[in-house]
DNA sequence: GTTTAATTTAAACGAGTGTTTAAATTGAAT
DNA sequence: ATTCAATTTAAACACTCGTTTAAATTAAAC
């Protein structure tokens, strides 16, 4: 078995990356190859498709996040079983942050194709997300729900999506942003700092009280 | 000159809806022309380009919202001066709806189009609607901003990105999340139930008070 | 050192893209 | 009825795409 392989690493980093910043159809295999400095045909050796190199991308930072993720949400609510809404996502950040330390721009980069992937690919990556990782999806909605008790099922799985929206393009544009940000207001803002900002918003948004009448 | 030219509103009318359903870069002109029943070239006749048929069919829907939008603000704060941030969201329900009697799903098809907008085509559509529609967005800030004093300049600025992330991400992704809703929670909802639902979300986490420790 | 399997390579394939061309057709103005 | 510009049309152009092929290379096993 000839094995000097990092040619699967190469492509899976080059990939990432410019999956995250373009998008996944209109990043090509010749751009990943040639910036993977390997030949194109080996994406079709090594990986099969251009599908399965897309899940083969996104499953590199799932197998890290969700795991670490699930485990610091059981931590904080064995340590608190009245964990607030604020304090379930908090939990979150460093699960994400620890991402940087596993490749540079980590926690930007899966924050970015997490978003491309709910948004293109015509359900094949939701698919995808929610049958490999679908035990830790529920382990976090039960977490959230169960600390805002008061806000109905149905009602929660559209301000879960609302979040998920909020947290994916807010990620995906966060250093246009930061550039604006400084330049407008002084404010130097780091991706902790951006997240940090975006908890309070997402929890209020979550627990606020139902409107029947807005029904 | 020779012109029964429905032929540009046939264009017109089926770009948008495929627009909406698959993205801008997943929609090929002779799907485009094969389902308005015109030849290829058409296309390029009359508008030139894609980017620009893109184009077209984003204005003709800015063209027609921007303005209904701005004067429901107007006349909102004319009425009452210290009109909520909820009541200021509100107010664009209905100039949303109206578009539904411009053409059939007009809601929804506008607002898949300017999240696919914001997603897609790196920059040049962000930079159409901010030159050519600069000034409606700026009357929508200062209103935004205004019922809401409490919060500082800096935070409003992240807070509005937040708000633009949800509301794209769950309209670029709005019929399938209305499926799976049906699907597992038995609920029917239309684009005007999913608008009423987000408000309050907005609405609590725009207004949310600064935590300076979070900081 | 030879065999053998894994990997890399250059080249081509077939299908799809937006755009352009030049001829055919249309319909209003003269 | 003829002129003439606007429009429509079929065809071709000049790409780019993901994938496949078969030969060349590499490196481990015997």
């Amino acid at each position: 078995m000839a094995n000097r392989s990092d040619t699967k690493t190469r492509i899976l980093d080059a990939a990432e990356k410019l999956f995250a910043e373009r998008g996944f159809s209109e990043t090509s295999l010749r751009l990943i190859t040639s910036k993977a400095e390997v030949n194109l045909a080996s994406v079709n050796y090594h990986f099969g498709s251009k599908k399965e190199l897309i899940r083969a991308v996104l499953a590199r930072y799932l197998d890290v996040f969700m795991p670490a993720a699930a485990d610091a949400i059981v931590a904080v609510r064995n340590a608190d079983a009245n964990a607030s809404l604020d304090d379930i996502f908090s939990t979150l950040v460093n699960p994400l942050l620890e991402l940087n330390k596993l490749r540079a721009e980590g926690t930007t980069t899966f924050l970015q194709l997490l978003g491309r992937g709910y948004i293109e690919s015509q359900g094949h990556l939701r698919w995808f997300i929610t049958t490999h990782y679908g035990k830790y999806l529920s382990l976090f909605v039960k977490a959230v729900s169960e600390s805002t008790p008061h806000i109905p099922p149905a009602e929660m799985f559209w301000r879960l999506h609302f979040t998920l929206g909020t947290v994916v393009f807010t990620m995906a544009s966060a250093d246009a942003l930061t550039e604006i940000a400084e330049a407008d207001f002084g404010e130097h803002n780091d991706i902790e700092a951006v997240i940090r900002k975006v908890i309070p918003y997402l929890s209020a948004g979550v627990s606020v009280p139902v409107n029947k009448d807005a029904n």
